[in-house]
RNA sequence: GGAGAGAUCGCAUAGUGGUCGAGUGCGCUCGCUUGGAAAGCGAGUAUACCGCAAGGUAUCGAGGGUUCGAAUCCCUCUCUCUCCGCCA
């Protein structure tokens, strides 16, 4: 949600911060309902007070007296409550329309109408060179026994898979590898619930728009999450953090839950799409003035984590029509998939300003005792499943047998190569 | 899953229809005192919204109801704790 404020101040800016990401809303409305609810709520507390102070006065008067004034007040009740029918109705169609406003792209983010405008920023590596032919990811992982499709067919349905052996021990290298170079820079592990409720999803804001992503248990009205960011976000929130406490971060480690609805006919075979996949997610909660710096900050552990595997990738600048609603600038690296021929997502990291904080109703107090709402950030750490893909692809040998990345051997018992069984 | 108890201002507690947005203690902040500190003394110590301001309104787990008036009475829900069952 955004700052009611700013669109009394400056809706200009809103409307054209609407149109960079082609989101269609009706700013003109929200004024006009904003200053219907202002007036109401003067009518209605004046009002309340009136009542309030005669309702002091029953007390006091004389018992001849009392009939009369409670009398009056009746009235004046009957009257306070058609206001606050309106009052609340006029609030709800205001808070309906303020949820669709999408957070405003941050002025340094390239205005464009969708991904075929997103550009690169800097790239990595040359794409990997085989003087073989290169496999993909499954004949590789099938035939050495490390991923497992089918069988997930038959326990679970299309798009789950098994890890197994090599391929679960790279899951835990990757996890090993990722808090090694995090944990110095100050993040906070964490293994949050996967299942949150209602009030905490929603505070996401992802019950407005996606929620077809989203699996719902239905019995217990509780949602699995999609990303750990779900989580760690809602669980401060209706909290007022201390500024010297700042920034607070984070690295969760979650298995993720998505439908996929809408994605048929998209990336079907493997597990490069699947239904449940492990991530870790890095979350940092700042100061408004440092987020930006924060979020560089965030891609620059992305690209550090990417760096240290040797894995061939680039940086892109997505542009502000292709933002989903609460980020206001974000960033994808995209990793080298040598059997697509192309880079392909692995890594994103998006600054959402206060947009998230004011729904979750998260703040921070000042040292001179303000409050102020603050700015949440998020970035991958690593989405195992599909790092897991671009080592197998990158580090391929001719003979299908895989190297370990040397950044992860010390945590893979010794093994340095995975070969065929 | 069964039975019971509870949820008040950072913490601990008081408060059973009007003088309660709410007392007390602890904590914290500032001041006095001191060579310095402790103790002691004094003052302060929530958030949101409306309003140019004065000020007003709301919030005692959440939502609804009764009433001129609700922390206090009624209903629903959530969470916590204890015992039993089950379990990693």
């Amino acid at each position: 949600m955004i700052d009611i404020k700013l669109i009394r101040e400056n809706p200009e800016a809103v409307k054209a911060g609407c149109r960079a990401k082609n989101a269609d809303v009706d700013i003109d409305a929200v004024i006009r309902l904003d200053a219907e609810r202002r007036e109401l709520i003067q009518k209605s507390e004046g009002l309340k007070a009136q009542q309030n102070r005669e309702s002091e006065e029953v007390a006091k008067a004389a018992p001849a007296e009392r009939a009369a004034k409670i009398e009056a007040l009746k009235k004046i009740k009957d009257e306070f409550r058609a206001l606050e029918a309106r009052l609340d109705a006029t609030s709800a169609e205001l808070d309906k329309l303020l949820r669709l406003i999408p957070n405003l792209p941050r002025p340094d983010v390239k205005v464009g109408k969708d991904d075929s405008e997103n550009f690169v920023i800097s790239t990595f590596m040359e794409p990997t060179k085989f003087d073989f032919d290169p496999k993909d990811y499954m004949t590789l992982g099938e035939k050495l026994g490390i991923i497992d499709v089918e069988r997930a067919g038959k326990v679970s349905g299309a798009r789950f898979g098994f890890l197994l052996r090599e391929g679960a021990l790279l899951e835990f290298a990757l996890v090993q590898y990722a808090m090694k170079t995090l944990l110095p820079e100050g993040f906070a592990p964490v293994v949050p619930p996967v299942m949150i409720n209602e009030k905490a999803m929603g505070g996401m804001g992802y019950l407005d728009r996606g929620r077809d992503e989203i699996y719902h248990l239905a019995e217990d009205n509780l949602f699995l999450v999609g990303t750990s960011e779900q989580v760690i976000g809602a669980m401060h929130m209706d909290e007022i953090m201390n500024e010297v406490d700042l920034p607070l971060r984070y690295v969760g480690f979650s298995s993720c839950f998505r439908r996929e609805a809408g994605s048929y006919g998209k990336d079907v075979r493997g597990i490069l799409r699947v239904h449940q996949f492990d991530k870790l997610e890095m979350f940092s909660f700042t100061t408004p003035e440092v987020s930006d710096k924060e979020h560089e900050f965030l891609r620059s552990m992305e690209e550090r984590l990417l760096q240290g595997l040797k894995l061939p990738h680039h940086v892109l600048g997505i542009c502000s029509g292709d933002l989903g609603d609460p980020a206001a600038r974000k960033w994808d690296l995209e990793t080298w998939i040598p059997s697509q021929n192309t880079y392909r997502e692995t890594h994103s990291t998006s600054t959402c300003t206060d947009y998230q904080a004011r729904r979750l109703n998260i703040r921070l107090r000042r040292k001179d005792g303000t409050v102020e709402i603050l700015h949440t950030l998020n970035g991958t750490a690593f989405a195992i499943g599909r790092t897991i893909i671009a080592i197998l692809e990158n580090y391929q040998q001719a003979d299908g047998s895989i190297r370990v990345p040397e950044a992860l051997q010390p945590y893979m018992n010794g093994i340095t190569v995975i070969g065929p069984r």
